[in-house]
DNA sequence: AGGTTGACATA
DNA sequence: GTATGTCAACCTT
């Protein structure tokens, strides 16, 4: 073990007595033997082996270990003979499961530590000590306040059952001294469970109130008769032998003599066939079917392990936990735990590993062959609950919705498809319609299940927590499906998978997956539905027709998670996978359910007036050029100005036409021409006017009254999510005439408008990627950033700063964000290049730490093909290694961008992911109704707003803990107002 | 009818 | 210099 590495130390006798009281009873189904501690305990060591970053702790340990008592006679039995004297015995049903935890440590191949004469406390502190002696830290699985004198800055504990960490904070909250002192503590107040004596009458406030007075243990005896309180006074005098003899129990033992050391504890990957034997025998379904999906082992492959509990005599050990301490059958009771050899193998071509399994899965798939003539189209009820029972049994089913529209919020469900395995594929046609015989084609299909009655037959399958729903693009059917009131999970989506795995690698469509993966090219949708004028809804297409199609989409969607699945495992990839992407697929469902208000009268008159300021400067410019002309064509406005009126001509475009941009028609009005401005403003009116103020009013929902917008979760390389139909992230906000349409997203009658944004998250997180002392000090001192960067690279003071100073240098911020090129910062400056060229040099200079960065950021993506967000997220830029220069200067400033864009996109999905629960816990009704990058909007009743806006701001600037610690604080401005404008 | 281009809105 | 999405015009099918 070294400096840098993380210890998770398990307090595995007192997790299984809080679980046993905390968790409801269970037993198992076939004998009735109680297990639901032993659940409790292995969804947890699961939990914090598998993905760290769900916890929060957030951090993935690189050794881990668990440790019990071993017997209730230890030394501390020698200090004082009644210690733990009034302990009674467990319950009955709780104690065969002290051995079955046992055997579950050892089947997730993790150490079992136990030492005779000392308890598993003491074991904890040694190894702590050990721990913190070669540099690395440790966090303590238990919430038990014995340990919480163990606590320092390389110590923390983890409360499981809680999901809370407790540091040095929250011990000084919980007990109001901090856990130095919290042996002094202890031993005044006493401990009635273990019959620790302290002082009678001394409880946890006085005791806190009195050290912190008097500093500590000693020299409160020594200086009792200070005291003012009389009883207290003469308690204390009467009791201080006792105060320390209870010292000396609670404090902890650092220096047992150990058997196994710390470089035994290195967290080996689980063994998937071993740890499935152990679970199944116990029939913990749910936990067999994650633990296989993450490990890619094939459950029905795998037998259960054969149970033995022992309750009786003959086991050994002299002690009631070592009692019942029961072994895996034909396994010697072992100190520590048996190597990773699997006492199951797994059978057939299924890979050992991850990498391998995700080997063979691939080329299986692609090798097997798909044959639509087995699909099935269930018509009666009864069928269609067969099949959901075999859905239920086999614990995974690909799931999907066929309906009528591509927009969740208008789509009218019209049937849907399962598959259970490769192959056993149906689909179940609810709301099919003829067309024939009927002019108005109102007709319903015969032989249909009716809705309602396939939705109360599917609904308890799609929310049933043992039966993981496998879909591609899963939002779809889970907002389609909310809107029914079914909230699908758990699940999986196959987009999201292929989108963690193969960002900046291509689409992540189903047709693309399809064809990349399974090497078969699906049914196109255009030839089920037709196109054009020949474009028919869901509901009209033939049920045999659909059923092939919408069957095969289910079928695909099965074999494609079997392929990618593993991909993730074997790629380390699972947690990104399910803290990052997963949770975010009900996030903004939500979201989009939810919508946002737009006042369309608002909207209406703006247009008339856009409308008739565009038509009056169509007038002036006809005048001015001398002709009409479409001034929205490019191509016949270069050829007005540049060719026929013969103004100094820019560029050109790479098609060969004449450049009319923005900036080049600025900079000819800045030369006193008229006709440019004219062109540069009427362009601003009807951009508005066609983009916002027309387009805006037709997405109003015809039910809801609200704007809806899809988000977009798998669109770029980066993480960031985009947003459509409408794209509700670029609506105007820099110009004076723009912000009058955001002053058109309002709030419901009596609420309001809360609009919360990171300040300068990039350059922050730039700041922590690559270490910059200058900056990471700029943010902690809160000084404008701009300004300092300037003060550094010019040499000019903040105080006095010319703004044109401060506009250059915050250019060169964003350059650097952007992958800074000379070309580009001459050309957003207006300056020559060379004059950029040596801005980049000086910066440089002042920030060598940005150019190494830079350097390793590019390297390592040349290496790796892909580059990592700080959560590891990764966005691949293969084309990085492009022989054409330009083509690899882009890809370049790309995988230089991708790392801090996509940090801060994964910051505030953290926060976004939280959100929802931290404003419940606060009992507020506020919810989250956009997201744009850096900025979220809320809606929130009126007089909540107060209490909501630090709710917000506090859980947007924690986003990135504990998994991350930044470098710099994030800051988070929130405001309410009656609009966005307002707010923003 | 569908795809591409140039322009421009946002972070 | 990064990342998007939408519009009108224009070209191809």
């Amino acid at each position: 073990m070294k400096k840098g590495d993380h210890l998770f130390l398990v307090d595995g006798s007192g997790y299984i007595f809080r679980a046993y009281h905390a968790l409801p009873p269970l037993n198992r189904k076939s004998d009735g033997l109680p297990i639901g501690a032993v659940l409790g305990f292995c969804n947890m060591v699961w939990k914090l082996t598998q993905d760290a970053r769900n916890t929060d702790v957030g951090i993935v340990p690189t050794h881990f270990a668990v440790i019990f008592d071993y017997s209730s006679k230890t030394f501390r039995n020698e200090l004082y003979a009644e210690y733990k004297a009034n302990r009674t015995a467990p319950p009955e049903d709780l104690i065969p499961q002290f051995g079955l935890i046992r055997q579950a440590t050892r089947a997730f191949n993790l150490p079992c530590i136990e030492m005779d004469g000392f308890e598993a406390d003491d074991l904890i502190a040694t190894y702590a000590r050990l721990a913190c002696d070669v540099g690395a830290d440790t966090t303590i699985i238990s919430s038990d306040k014995d340990l919480m004198q163990l606590v320092g800055p390389t110590v923390s504990m983890y409360d499981p059952m809680k999901d809370r960490q407790i540091g040095v904070p929250e011990v000084i909250e919980k007990w109001g001294v901090p856990p130095e002192k919290m042996i002094d503590l202890q031993a005044l107040t006493g401990d009635s469970i273990d019959n620790v004596p302290g002082v009678p009458g001394i409880g946890p406030k006085t005791a806190a109130q009195l050290i912190e007075q008097f500093g500590d243990l000693d020299t409160l005896l020594a200086r009792a008769s200070e005291i003012k309180q009389d009883k207290r006074r003469q308690s204390i005098i009467d009791n201080a032998e006792k105060a320390r003899i209870s010292r000396e129990l609670v404090r902890l033992k650092n220096d047992v003599p150990l058997v196994d050391g710390l470089d035994d504890f290195a967290l080996q990957p689980p063994n998937g066939p071993k740890l499935i034997s152990f679970l199944k025998a116990l029939e913990f379904s749910s936990l067999t079917r994650r633990v296989a999906e993450a490990t890619g082992a094939e459950p029905n492959e795998i037998e259960a392990t054969r149970i033995t509990v022992q309750t009786g005599a003959e086991a050994h050990g002299p002690d009631l936990d070592a009692l019942v301490s029961g072994s895996l059958e034909g396994e010697a009771r072992a100190q520590r735990p048996e190597g990773t050899q699997p006492s199951v193998t797994p059978s057939r071509a299924e890979g050992a590993t991850p990498a391998t399994l995700a080997k063979s899965r691939a080329e299986a798939a692609v090798a097997a062959k798909i044959d639509r003539s087995k699909y099935e189209c269930i018509r009666d009820i009864a069928t269609l609950q067969a099949w959901v029972a075999e859905a239920r049994e086999a614990g995974t089913v690909a799931f999907r919705t066929e309906t009528t529209s591509l927009d969740p919020m208008l789509a009218e469900l019209v049937g849907f498809s399962l598959a259970i395995r490769p192959g056993r594929a149906a689909y179940v046609p609810i709301a099919h319609r003829s067309s024939e015989g009927d002019l108005l084609g109102g007709g319903r299909s015969p032989n249909q299940v009716s809705f309602d009655e396939a939705l109360a037959a599917i609904g308890p399958l799609l929310i049933d927590p043992s039966v993981l729903k496998i879909g591609h693009n899963v939002k779809y059917d889970w907002l389609l499906l909310h809107r029914l009131g079914l909230d699908i999970a758990p699940f999986d989506d196959t987009m999201l998978i292929s989108y963690v795995l193969d960002a900046g690698n291509g689409s992540h469509a189903f047709e693309t997956l399809a064809e990349r993966w399974l090497g078969h090219a699906v049914i196109p949708f255009k030839d089920v539905v037709g196109s054009g004028r020949n474009l028919v809804t869901f509901d009209f297409v033939e049920i045999e027709r659909a059923t092939t199609y919408a069957t095969e989409g289910s079928d695909l969607a099965m074999r494609l998670w079997r392929v990618l699945k593993p991909r993730l495992v074997a790629n380390g990839l699972t947690s990104v996978y399910e803290r990052l992407e997963r949770p975010l697929v009900p996030v903004l469902a939500r979201m989009e359910g939810r919508g946002i208000s737009v006042d369309r009268q608002m909207l209406s008159r703006l247009s008339g007036e856009l409308a008739q300021r565009a038509a009056a400067l169509e007038d002036e410019i006809y005048t001015v050029a001398g002709e009409r002309f479409t001034i929205g064509s490019p191509k016949q406005l270069g050829d007005i100005l540049f060719g026929r009126m013969g103004l100094p001509g820019g560029s050109k475009t790479k098609s060969g036409q004449w450049s009319t941009t923005a900036q080049i028609l600025e900079e000819l009005a800045a030369e006193g021409y008229e006709l440019p401005r004219k062109i540069v403003d009427w362009r601003q009116l009807t951009k508005l006017k066609s983009t916002y103020t027309d387009a805006l009013p037709d997405y109003i929902h015809p039910e809801t009254k609200r704007v809806h917008t899809s988000y977009a979760l798998a669109s770029t390389p980066t993480g960031r999510i985009s947003s459509s139909e409408p794209n509700l992230q670029n609506i105007p906000i820099r110009t004076a005439e723009g912000r009058r349409i955001r002053t058109a997203f309002i709030a419901e009658k009596g609420n309001k408008l809360i609009s919360a944004d990171y300040s300068q998250i990039e350059l922050r997180v730039l700041a922590h990627i690559a270490d910059i002392p200058q900056l990471t000090q700029a943010f902690a001192d809160g000084v404008d950033i701009h300004a300092m960067t300037a003060s550094e690279m010019f040499g000019v003071p903040v105080e006095g700063m010319p703004s044109e100073v401060r506009r250059r240098a915050k250019a060169i911020n964003f350059g650097i964000i952007y992958g800074i090129s000379a070309f580009g910062l001459a050309n957003q400056l207006s300056i020559p290049r060379e004059e950029a060229g040596d801005y980049i040099k000086r910066y440089f200079e002042r920030f060598p730490g940005i150019r190494d960065y830079m350097e390793q950021t590019k390297a390592s993506c040349r290496d790796k093909g892909y580059v990592e967000t700080i959560f590891g997220r990764r966005a691949h830029y293969p084309e990085i290694r492009s022989s054409n220069p330009q083509h690899r200067a882009f890809n370049e400033r790309a995988a230089i961008n991708a790392p801090i864009q996509g940090s801060a996109a994964d910051i505030i999905r953290r926060a976004m992911i939280r959100m929802d629960a931290a404003l419940a816990e606060a009992k507020l009704s506020a919810r989250m109704l956009l997201q744009v990058h850096d900025e979220l909007v809320f809606e929130a009743p009126e007089e909540e707003v107060e209490a909501t806006l630090p709710v917000v701001r506090e859980v947007m600037a924690g986003a990135a803990m504990p998994a991350v610690n930044l470098a710099v604080p994030l800051q988070v401005d929130a405001r309410a107002a009656d609009n966005w404008d307002e707010a923003h």
